[in-house]
DNA sequence: CAACGATTTTACGTTTCTTTACAGAGTTTG
DNA sequence: CAAACTCTGTAAAGAAACGTAAAATCGTTG
């Protein structure tokens, strides 16, 4: 499987990315300063690089450059605080090939970097577009939703929550778990959002597909 | 009847397990350690492991790693502790089949046990989905309870206590065992729960359904 | 900018679970 | 047999978890 190299000081979100996509089989290196960012970069070992503009210094720009300048052409995706909406746009001119800005959620950073490694491996690995379960349908490319055989689109949050469950049928998934896949990493905490999702949910697609599990979660039944 | 795996280093979890499972017809082997566990998780003899991530050192996350990397596919239940849990968001997706919270019931391990047996033994062993007694039906799908020809739903532990006197007709169930079974082999001792809760059944289902034995426990009345 | 849809928070009602307290039934013992 | 004690039954209070309507906010679009 691929090699990733992630490029972030943050402790807490370079563990969030690597542990992610290890799970997805992915295989990660992290560099925390543009000196390592910039050798591993150069090595030709990695197949995309996840670079912070926000490191220390506004060294991640350079190390941008400098990759670029360097010959390297791996896909480089970059994360921008929102804020830093200058940094993005020099960003893209300088050479990267996407940027999301931060806080992201982890399905959202999948997808962008399925998307680059496909350009990359010609071979696009026969992917999935619909998931099923419970006579219900979902397309992963209109957002739209087959129940009672009608189709229905879904607004964004209602179906990457959707989608969640039904990559996961049978398997307890805790609110932090959803708020972490659904809203992203560092989502305020004590929030009730992800109930009142799951009750938007139990109200289009049927109130017996999603159980709650008392005290830890909700669960697709499968 | 099938041979499972036990790697779980706290003595008294792994004794609960395995007396549970011993009783229920499984043949049972304890490894206390990531070298054990590794060595009879890979030499094909067992049929299901359950595996405690909270092995000292982190290792039973390892472990898990290391069974799917040498190409193990015996299904894999991992039970972890609930503040751990967003620890092993990703973890889940390394292999494990299912997994469960400590402290759990033991009937609900069972309940995955057998769930993920029939997976590997195609022939469906023409599970029951309905207990009956005394013209009282359990609908262990639904959670609902025919009595008096109506059907009503119970809640969680109601129903899981009603199940278990189901189970064991005629038998007589201590305080402590149906605490063990369904409120968690580490709930406060001294609670009269279970009493509390023998007379819900009683409010709900009729009271001459269950009975006291005096001085050991409670009994359905066959 | 008004209108709209999507998202998020707030607030509160409901259900489920647990403890507490005490009444009453049963047992033992002097 | 009555007092003392143990065991059981149950009402009621309290706590925790869950569900959801409605208000507030945000962002987009005409």
């Amino acid at each position: 499987m691929s090699q990733i190299l992630i490029v972030e000081d943050e402790p807490r979100i370079a563990s969030f990315i690597e542990k992610g996509l290890k799970s997805h089989g992915f295989i990660t290196t992290v560099a925390t300063d543009a000196q390592k960012a910039l050798s591993l970069g150069l090595s030709g070992m990695f197949e995309l690089l996840i670079l912070d503009l926000g490191l220390p210094g506004k060294d991640g720009f350079e190390v941008l450059k400098e990759l670029r300048g360097q010959g390297a052409t791996l896909p480089i995706l970059i994360l921008t605080a929102r804020d830093d909406l200058h940094d993005k746009v020099f960003g893209l001119e300088a050479g990267a090939d996407d940027y999301m800005t931060k806080p992201f959620r982890f399905e959202e950073l999948l997808a962008r970097i399925r998307v680059r490694l496909r350009t990359v491996n010609q071979i696009s690995t026969s992917e999935q577009f619909t998931l099923n379960a419970h006579n219900i349908v979902l397309d992963l490319k209109t957002r739209k939703v087959k129940v009672n055989n009608q189709w229905l689109e879904l607004p964004f949050r209602e179906f990457i929550l959707a989608e969640t469950f039904f990559r996961h049928p049978g398997q307890v998934l805790s609110r932090q778990q959803l708020l972490d896949r659904v809203w992203g990493y560092d989502y305020e905490p004590g929030s009730n959002i992800v109930d009142v999702y799951v009750g938007y949910l139990r109200k289009k697609l049927g109130s017996n597909l999603i159980e709650t599990v008392r005290g830890a979660g909700y669960r697709l039944n499968p």
